[in-house]
DNA sequence: GTCTATAGAAGGATAGAC
DNA sequence: GTCTATCCTTCTATAGAC
C-alpha cells in the first residue's frame, strides 16, 4: 500500500544526494558533495573552485568537465537542497482529539529542524546570495515556508470545521505559528551566538503554543 | 527641557555618518558613503576595493591611507549602521490606557522599519557574514533586537503592573511580538521577492496585535 | 574521463612622485 | 594627502597529454 505522503520543506536537510539516483560517475558525487558542504559552510564568494576540487579529491579539469561553471554548480546545489523535505504531515494527525499536543509535536519538530546546522546553512546562504541568484530565493520560499503554510493552514482548517479551533485567516495563522517558534533564540542561532539548549527550545514551543491557542482556541 | 529618550534599535537607518563629527577628511568620508553603499547593496566578497575607488571618486592608494584593509572597512560600515537607532520608546507612551493602540503604532513602526530597504540589507550582510566577521553578528543583535526587548519588555511590566496587561515573562513576550509581525510577509522581503503593500502591512500588525493581546490582554 | 600546467583576468595592497 | 602605476596573489576557466 502505498500511503500518501505530505511533506513540506522548511529549508532544506541532510545531504544533496537521493534526488540524483543516476549517480554516473563516482567522481561527479565527490564533487556534488564537497561543493555542497564548503558553498553551506562558507557561501558562494568565499569559496574558490581550487578548494572544491582540493577537498573533493579531483583535479579542476575534472569538475569542469562536470559542471559549466562556477555559478551553475553552485545554482545546483544549493537548489537541490531547497527541494530537500521534512516531514511534517506526520506530525499533523487529523484525528487528534488533542490540539495542544498535537501543536507541541509539530512546533517542536519545525523549531529543531530550523535550528540545525546544515538548516541554518541553507537560510544564510539563501539570504547572502538571494540578490545574485533570484531564482534560489524563489525555489527556497516556495518549497520552504510556502509549502509548510499550506499544509499546516489545511490543517488549521480542518481542526476549525471539526470545532476544536477557530481560525478564519489559515495562511494568517499559520505564519504566526512559525513566527511564535522563530523568535530571538532562532536569530542567535542565526548569528552564530549561541546553541540554544533543549530547555530553552521547549520553552519556546510551549509557551508559543499556549499563545496561539489563547488566540485561536475555542475553550481558553 | 531635555526629555529623557530611550531609542530601540532593530538594525539600523540612514546614512553612516553622525556617529562621527570629526569630519576630518571630505575624502574619508566620500569612501565611507561610497563603501556603505556598495557593501549592504552587495556584500563583503562581491565588492572591490577597486569598486569603491572608483564609486567614492579617489584612487585606491587614498583609500587605504585611511582604512587599512578591506576587513577593517567592512567591519567599520557595519558596526556603524548596527549602532544606529530606531526611536521606539516614543511609541510606547507609559500612561496610555489604550493598550491595543499603542501596541498597534508601536508594531506599524517595527515593522515598516524592518521593511526599509536599509534595513533589510544590513539584516541581510550581518546574516551573510556573522561566520567572517562574529563581531558584526553580537553588535546586531545587542543594538538591536536585545535592545529592542528590553524596552519593550519594560513597557510590558509596566503594563502589567497597571492591570493592562498580563504578562508573566517579559522577555519571552516581547519575542513572540516581534516574531507574529516578522512573518511570512518580512521573509518574502528579505529574499528579495517582492515588496508588501500597506494593506498588507496594516493587516499583519493588525492580527499580530489581536493574537498578542488574546494572549495576554485582560479584557478579552 | 582524468590529469598537469597554464592562460587570462581581477583583486588586495603598496611604491614612489608630487 | 593624493595620485599613477604596478606588484603579487588568487581566481575562473581551458589546453593538451594520457
Amino acid at each position: 500500500m502505498q500511503t500518501r505522503q505530505a511533506y513540506a520543506q522548511l529549508g532544506a536537510v541532510s545531504a544533496t544526494a537521493e534526488l540524483r539516483p543516476d549517480s554516473e560517475s563516482p567522481k561527479r558525487q565527490l564533487v556534488l558533495d564537497a561543493a555542497a558542504e564548503l558553498f553551506m559552510a562558507q557561501g558562494y564568494g568565499a569559496v574558490s573552485m581550487d578548494a572544491i576540487a582540493r577537498a573533493a579529491g579531483v583535479s579542476k579539469a575534472t569538475l569542469y568537465a562536470h559542471f559549466s561553471s562556477k555559478e551553475q554548480l553552485f545554482a545546483r546545489i544549493i537548489g537541490d537542497a531547497c527541494r530537500q523535505k521534512i516531514a511534517v504531515a506526520e506530525f499533523l494527525p487529523a484525528d487528534t482529539l488533542d490540539v495542544q499536543a498535537a501543536l507541541v509535536a509539530v512546533g517542536g519538530r519545525i523549531l529543531r529542524f530550523l535550528l540545525e546546522d546544515r538548516a541554518l546553512a541553507i537560510h544564510r546562504v539563501v539570504i547572502s546570495e538571494s540578490l545574485r541568484f533570484p531564482e534560489l530565493g524563489r525555489a527556497f520560499f516556495d518549497n520552504g515556508p510556502a509549502l509548510f503554510r499550506q499544509t499546516f493552514g489545511e490543517w488549521l482548517k480542518a481542526q476549525t470545521a471539526a470545532g476544536r479551533l477557530l481560525v478564519a485567516d489559515t495562511d494568517m495563522a499559520a505564519d504566526q505559528f512559525i513566527g511564535l517558534l522563530r523568535n530571538g533564540l532562532y536569530l542567535r542561532a542565526t548569528l552564530g551566538l549561541a546553541h540554544p539548549s533543549e530547555a530553552e527550545i521547549d520553552a519556546v514551543v510551549t509557551s508559543a503554543v499556549e499563545v496561539f491557542l489563547r488566540a485561536y482556541g475555542t475553550d481558553w
